[in-house]
DNA sequence: TTTGACATGTAAGCCGTTACATGATTTA
DNA sequence: TAAATCATGTAACGGCTTACATGTCAAA
């Protein structure tokens, strides 16, 4: 059977219910503490796209009434989703990275900004960098002795390289800043 | 006179249409050669940004007929243009970075995985983030003695930074990659 | 006893992409 | 002369977010 192509969305979500059967708010809340930061998702996009992967038959669900809780639906991955995740897994071509990154927006407007701005936009970004490097840095350590997390281990490893990077950026652009600033002073 | 707050988007088109006057095809060009690595944007996008700018006051615009050429539109920014554009990078709070990686999601679901996709996706990773360090060392090389590009050449720079982080990860990846598949076989 | 957090979902609407359209100019 | 490229836009649609709704439980 011919399934036309999800949305990369749809096939994390996929991905992540296939590990066991999970309901809409649940696989939120895991999704932020697992995949946030290479492939955030919003809880309400999560539903939609629950229902969706449904109609298509790559989930099924249930009810499940709860004691003192609302009752939640409990999603679970059917034969032929697992054949959809494996095939995509295996065979997709990886989609193009197209990443937004705010700070060098106004970089890169920097003649027009204040000395004082473009100094507290590296102070902020620096420590918004350290704070999650020190995060993936202590799940890195935490997993280091847990052979069946070792790839969730590898993104975090990512994770530290990446915000190593933004640090090393920093450091550099400092060292920079007050000769560009001259330069645009001066023209 | 309040005006609602733009998209980021929004703001990034009215601070390209101020380095000066701009239509559409055009901007698109100088945006694939400028901003393309930290804020992709789409032809389709830039035309609609730009009548929305333009119906808000932010923009004017002329029809500019051209010999062989068909006519074009050709965007300026107003006065009140500027000011909400200076207003926005001088004080707006810093939007934050929502990224996906591709690769990651494949990694993290590394266990679903056989042992030659693992390595293709590493090489053709690897490969594209050699090549992107390639351009951006060459932007950052080729603007080097240009006082004023300098801020567009810090932006390179960060490129540059981004790219070896990458590259490094690979390389450590490329070495827990055993051990890695050993545990998930085991498993 | 009121405020805040937890839990589960729904709906409206903007953002952004892909596909569609059209004509001129160059190239094979 | 057909095919590819450049140039300029338009329109439809899906993806994704923000705001809305509702009830329980814990804490101050």
């Amino acid at each position: 059977m011919e399934i036309s192509p999800l949305s990369q969305t749809g096939y994390v979500v996929l991905g992540l219910v296939s590990r066991r059967p999970t309901a809409g708010h649940e696989l939120a809340r895991f999704a932020e503490i697992s995949i946030k930061n290479f492939f955030p998702l919003t809880r309400s996009h999560i539903y939609t796209e629950l229902e969706k992967l449904e109609g298509l038959g790559l989930l099924s669900s249930t009810e499940v009434t709860q004691d003192r809780l609302p009752t939640k639906r409990v999603y679970s991955i059917t034969d032929e989703g697992e054949s959809v995740l494996s095939q995509w897994l295996e065979e997709a071509p990886v989609e193009e990275e197209k990443d937004r990154c705010p700070l060098l927006v106004r970089v890169f407007f920097g003649e027009r900004l204040s000395s004082e701005r473009l100094t507290t936009l590296l102070d902020d970004y620096e420590e918004a960098a350290r704070a999650r490097w020190d995060w993936y840095a202590g799940f890195v350590d935490q997993l280091v002795d847990e052979p069946e997390y070792g790839f969730p281990r590898l993104t975090a490893i990512f994770g530290v390289k990446r915000e190593q990077a933004k640090l090393d950026f920093v450091a550099e652009a400092r060292a920079l800043l007050p000769e560009l600033i001259k330069a645009s002073n001066d023209a």
